[in-house]
DNA sequence: ATTAGCACTCTTTTCGACAGAGTGCTAACA
DNA sequence: TGTTAGCACTCTGTCGAAAAGAGTGCTAAT
């Protein structure tokens, strides 16, 4: 278990089985639990006095919190927060789930974006949350191949494949009139040059010779570093419908999701906290950096190959959410598609 | 103003006034119109008393409905249809708003990816609605460069480029280990031979020479053949903020639209009913074809070049929305998504 | 043809009462 | 000393009646 940062305070055995069944009971049932239905609903061997009792010194510790002066009480954040930690067990995905999802992946086109997707969907199912997940970046994209197809005498398509074959097309104006044949031979030329090379290392250590040869050069660079600056980053995202469902998401809640999946800045919001290659990290309500995510629980694990390509996957949900599952989910995501990776660029 | 059927039936110059006024009060207000609300927002010259009578023959005709027997009046699905087809005026977007758009999109990059990506969301926006916009589809696609790189000696990359400049990357397994050098040398022989060609036309005219020739070529036929076929077709949409707002997509409402994007479905529903070519299309609740869609709006137009490259476009909403902005607003998208595919198709 | 007036219908809001759930505290109990 | 039963109290949610608001159809007068 490494899921985030531990819990210093010791509860007896007693309040960490009531906090594990506040917090189940909660995130089940979506609303404040008070002690007598919970001295109904499970075999707890005392009274509801007693649970009040605890309940107060629970509160007291910060693990959970009344909305109203009756009406049961929530996990807060730290509640949720020893739950994982402590008290939720070792979450991992049924190796029939495995298997199944596992499964569905072979039958998926043998190309990185279909993954992305793919598993996108996927982990918006088994988690029940909205999913989000980067394609993988390279820490330093490096040129493999590139074409120019003329498209019109000033016009070309530049498709500019990297090492690590990821695939971008861009159009390219030409400074000057130029022929499809006289496109292959400078591109034949450059190629060899430039097979390798970071954008860094082309634009020092490459001399165009031409100056049509410079230009496309520099297009080059410009296509490269796109690839692997953060801004350009794509998320996909899935499973909206997993969330608009629900209680707390009624009106207003729900747009903000969208917004912030829509807007692409949840990236920038979780961003900054990942430590990449370490296990899944799990950001709860006021934990989370941004603003925005305050009533968000967050799930994220990087995946990838380590200091080579790496992405993000995870999901995002309202505090209350199930978080063995969606840990579960992430985790075994976040294998599945190292994985995938590992396959793809062995080389 | 060719937005579909015309409405036989003749209405005084009165009714029609006061149901136009109906539907903007409707569409704006989302609470059902009454006499009374009507006189006094609107400086109508009579009584309420002769608006309700006018009403009570429109109700009559079919153009009003009322849902509870207190409680005004709101427009029927041809109520709406007569508003489009007689009562609206002629939508276009603001010089304004045009030049706006149209200089948004020279900030975009030159690609086409790009182009449909941005559409959406530009076409969300000045709708105030949910869009889609589908990747213009050429007839049938035809070839006009591909490239193989070796990934692993027996796995290479291929990209498939369209004479219309559309690129397609897949993952091709090779029957047998092959070196780059022997891969490209195939491939020039290959692109030679069926440069400007169909998927049909390859499969009848050209003889694969070696085994691996022929596995190739069957490759690019699957690939060409994808890139036509419907099922394929990609669909952005975006926007869905903007219909979450409101008041008649509640809960389950929502969830039904969400639905409708995610599973792509949207494209099968609105398509057999398009005629490429025409004008905007509106259809409004129960003249749309698919169930799904009994309650909402829908407001299409096909893009691109007759007999080429076509895609299709348009907004979907609640029924109750503001046709005049969505018309107006996919009608000058369309123009422009046209523009832009005369500007990199001709050559 | 229009309109003022009226009786009627329905929906929505408001308000009080009441049940339900939960709490804290205290006193008794083992 | 830890546990429990009991009690008074608080707050929420629901139910129903009453009132308000909006709209309608009809009729009779203009």
């Amino acid at each position: 278990m490494d899921v985030n940062q531990p819990e210093s305070v010791e509860l007896t055995e007693r309040q960490r089985a009531i906090l594990k069944l506040i917090v189940q009971e909660y995130v089940a049932s979506g609303r404040p639990v008070g002690s007598k239905t919970l001295t109904e609903r499970y075999p707890v061997g005392v009274s509801s006095a007693t649970i009040r009792h605890e309940m107060a010194e629970l509160e007291q510790a910060g693990f959970l919190q009344q909305q109203h002066t009756s009406g049961g009480r929530i996990p807060t954040d730290r509640g949720y927060r020893y739950y994982v930690h402590r008290l939720m067990g070792a979450p991992e995905l049924s190796s029939g789930d495995q298997i199944m999802i596992r499964h569905q992946f072979r039958q998926v086109e043998f190309q990185l974006d279909q993954w992305v997707d793919f598993a996108a969907s996927v982990l918006a199912e088994t988690a029940g949350n909205v999913s989000i997940v980067s394609a993988p970046r390279t820490l330093v994209a490096k040129m493999r191949h590139f074409e120019l197809i003329s498209l019109q005498p000033r016009l070309a398509l530049m498709i500019l494949v990297t090492q690590e074959t990821v695939v971008r097309q861009m159009m390219v104006h030409l400074p000057e009139d130029t022929e499809q044949t006289e496109l292959s031979r400078m591109a034949d030329a450059l190629v060899a040059e430039t097979r390798g090379l970071s954008a860094d290392e082309i634009e020092t250590r490459v001399g165009g010779v031409t100056e049509l040869a410079r230009y496309v050069l520099e297009q080059i660079t410009v296509g490269l570093r796109g690839l692997n600056s953060v801004e350009r980053t794509q998320i996909r995202h899935s499973g909206i419908e997993n969330i608009l469902g629900q209680p707390e998401f009624a009106g207003e809640e729900a747009q903000s999701v969208l917004a912030l999946l829509r807007g692409g800045s949840i990236l920038g919001a979780v961003l900054p906290q990942l430590s990449a290659g370490s296990d899944v990290q799990v950001f709860i309500g006021d934990e989370n950096p941004a603003d925005a995510l305050r009533r968000f629980g967050v799930v994220m694990a990087t995946y990838g190959i380590t200091g080579e390509v790496t992405g993000i996957l995870g999901v995002l949900g309202p505090t209350r959410m199930s978080y063995w599952r969606s840990i579960s989910s992430v985790r075994y995501m976040a294998l599945l598609m190292s994985d995938l990776m590992e396959e793809l660029y062995s080389s």
